[in-house]
DNA sequence: CCATATATGTCATATTTACAACATTTTTAT
DNA sequence: ATAAAAATGTTGTAAATATGACATATATGG
């Protein structure tokens, strides 16, 4: 069955679970399993497809509405290959075991990264973006550290002279990068020295690094060089790069997950 | 023991409960326990004596937030007193000049003012709210600065030992501080100790301080206090105090605005 | 119409959570 | 200071729920 154009049932039956959802802001699976006469298995794995959409978050014996019921808050951009990057997010959101130790870079690609992490119990993350901070400060149970400094009004980009030192602080499991672009030599680009400063200080106290990007980003460059692929251990996109790319990530050993 | 009248923890800590509930509708047992180092079986209590109060739905591993919704369009967070706080909201952003230096609290209706302050221009802000920060950072002619560290789940409040430190590093021409209540003698009470001590380090840098609170903390106490009337310069309110409080407020000499 | 991919159902097992009963600590009134 | 009351902690057991593996059904493209 081809997974694009038309699901009706299953589709169908997730939009209606969420339009019951907004009276109580929760529902029980036994409650989907009875309203439309299916398995409560089926219902788990509803709501389980709508916790990976980042719409719900699930829990014994049902799934609360995870609301961005604060427009106020933060409102969300314009935001270019929307999907791609929301795909990547659940896949790299896969990659991270509960209560794991990660840094997460800035930029919409993270952003959606952190969305979909709200899957995930008892992270530790320390970012220096506001906007992922604040997505991540959603989920209370959450340790969320960042650095100090003043904001860019831009990205959101918290900085100081001190980030790098402040960022020696902590080791990670995992660091989630992302960067405008990645060049046909090999060389991971950005256009903000200050970021990359911090993404590099990031992948030294990290046991392993995840370049999170999406295909367009491939055979672009930008001012800054941030490091190459070989600093990187797993590629997360959307589709396999090919050309001169794909070559250095298979000389250099890197998995690659799309 | 006298069951009525006042008890301090467990009513204290069920009141916390709501208001950590504002975030997800939804708070899981363990949640509770850790938050508040109390055993799960207490937690179960705590939910339980909630249900009987109707102000929560229990369900296994936690509660949803019961909501006097129906009325409540969904896509709004609650907010308890919202039209007053947008209201001092407008009053505090009229009293800040554009080009101003301040230093603004945490909570909802610090969240107001941010809001109102979008009309201002140049404004130079330190704040320790993760929620103010992000409001204030749709603005890009600010000047945002935020001290580093851990993120608390509940307000967003951003902590470190160092924050004092950090924030003596500025000055401000005015501090806008909004506290859980005022109670008869004139003091001032929060419910954290850390951000009342974050809050008194910031009217110390400061030339004048500003106290934003709605009506219905007056003649309110909380576990912390935060300092005194006789330290505030200048309270924006919804509606004049009474008794006490307003006696307190003249004779320190405190201009009031409503 | 077939081959295949996807969705759903079934069931046995593992985990998580609830509950009840009792022990301990803290508070309150006298 | 002391006894009663209330709040909280502890533990063993019961109940609810989740998960994984597999079987069956349903749709899809060629």
């Amino acid at each position: 069955m081809e997974s694009n154009g038309e699901e009706r049932k299953k589709e169908s039956r997730q939009s209606s679970i969420l339009r019951l959802m907004e009276k109580n802001f929760y529902i029980s699976v036994e409650e989907i399993s009875d309203f439309f006469t299916v398995t409560t298995q089926t219902a788990r794995r509803d709501i389980l497809a709508l916790e990976k959409a980042g719409r719900v978050r699930r829990l014994h014996g049902g799934a609360v509405l995870v609301g961005p019921l604060e427009e106020t808050v933060y409102r969300r951009r314009r935001v270019d290959n929307a999907e791609q990057k929301q795909r990547i997010g659940e896949l790299v959101a896969d990659l991270v075991p509960d209560g794991a130790s990660i840094f997460i870079d800035s930029g919409t690609t993270c952003e959606a990264i952190a969305r979909a992490l709200s899957s995930r119990n008892h992270l530790r993350v320390l970012t220096y973006s506001l906007r992922v901070a604040t997505i991540l400060n959603e989920n209370t149970n959450f340790t969320l550290a960042v650095p100090g400094g003043f904001v860019r009004p831009i990205h959101g980009g918290i900085f100081q002279e001190e980030t790098p030192e402040f960022i020696r602080n902590f080791k990670f499991d995992s660091a989630i990068i992302s960067v405008s672009g990645i060049d046909n030599d090999g060389d991971l680009c950005d256009d903000d020295h200050a970021e990359s400063v911090v993404a590099t200080a990031a992948m030294a106290q990290s046991r392993h690094t995840l370049l999170a990007v999406d295909s367009s980003k491939f055979g672009k460059r930008a001012m800054v060089r941030l490091g190459s692929i070989s600093d990187v251990d797993t590629l997360v996109t959307d589709t396999m790069p090919e050309g001169d790319i794909r070559r250095l990530l298979d000389e250099n050993g890197v998995e690659i997950i799309c």
